[in-house]
DNA sequence: CTTCTTTTTGAACGATTGTTCTATTCTGAG
DNA sequence: CTCAGAATAGAACAATCGTTCAAAAAGAAG
């Protein structure tokens, strides 16, 4: 019978959660498959029983971690009218969703001349999940007057970055100062790309 | 005599250029030694003659190339004479003079528990150039009345992020596009705090 | 040429890396 | 209760890591 046996499906669950804290606290080549061991409980052997190795781990734990995000965003977006509302909806979104910046880690390996070409092509699907979402609110936003944007795809990779780079401050930082940041940075933007 | 003998000082100056380089590429952890080593020239016993360890040779490096991109920002700084021009020339010398993106490095060490008191309190001084140059910026355009900030720490922080990330592009673009990014990103910026 | 000091090398160190393998424990079906 | 198969641990692997060190090469001074 090919029935699941055992919890394993939530062991692998739990290396993947802990992997992914990891990761994005201490980057991937900062972060040794010991570390990963240690943190989840379980040995270093079992990793690779439910990994194929240290790259397949990363490359599996930030994919689905985005595909989770896409799926949550897509329920909250309906609740916002303006794409105004929606932004802001994005960066609150963001800065609770996002609880592990995975993205800036997925550069430092693009980046490795060492990565298999494989992982290199998985890992070019990683941003493109958000930025979907971000586009298409900017889209939305040019539609219905409220932006005035001559270059959607130029726009959507700046606030995208910009995005990035505020969720690191969710591992320094948090409650009120931290929501500040992020409502600020959209006011700003939005004050940028406005139709006047 | 404490005079200058052989030409040492140039090799130093070698190997820091050619480690910023790839620490700037592959990160903290992701370069060795080794790799220095190779891409130098300089066999890896030599580097320790001239830094006592990687983690020094890091801080100086970094502290080094900022204290240097600080003079340099300082001189053409005066020939723009509003704000918004200075936020401008500042965005075009960002891209031209960061070639080396090190500020996420030293955020990637900076996270490392390892890492000793005495390096983090070094690299603390590692964002405060940029940062000091930034600030200064937008209260000069706070007083000429260009600008309506009511946090200035804050939007010095934000554009700061901002320009850290913007400048990883660097690495992967270059010419006309890069220059479009760095400029767009101003303008909305700029669109974002301006006084109407 | 000799001597002293500075510069450079290359081998060697123990620790840690990612990965593999074998052995042990546990689970569910018969 | 038995037993095959799945889950887990832990020792062991070669490779690479950051670092040290003794010795060689090279320049300066006499």
């Amino acid at each position: 019978m090919n029935k699941r046996h055992y919890n394993s499906e939530e062991t692998r669950q739990v290396i993947a959660e802990k992997a992914a804290q990891l990761f994005a606290q201490k980057g991937f080549a900062g972060t040794s498959v010991a570390d990963i061991s240690r943190e989840s409980g379980f040995s270093k052997g079992h990793i690779y029983y439910h990994f194929e190795n240290k790259e397949k781990l990363f490359v599996h734990l930030s994919l689905e971690t985005m595909r989770h995000w896409g799926e949550k965003w897509h329920v909250v977006a309906g609740s916002y009218k303006t794409a105004i509302e929606k932004l802001y909806g994005m960066a609150h979104f963001v800065m609770n969703n996002y609880k592990t910046p995975l993205l800036p880690v997925g550069q430092e390996l693009a980046m490795n001349p060492n990565t298999s070409p494989e992982t290199l092509q998985a890992l070019q699907g990683l941003a493109a999940t958000p930025m979907a979402a971000y586009a298409a609110i900017f889209r939305e936003g040019v539609e219905s007057g409220e932006f005035a944007i001559d270059n959607i795809e130029e726009t959507t990779l700046l606030f995208g970055t910009w995005m990035g780079t505020l969720c690191q401050f969710t591992l320094t930082m948090e409650g009120e100062p931290l929501q500040r940041l992020f409502q600020q940075s959209v006011t700003i933007f939005v004050g940028g790309i406005r139709r006047r």
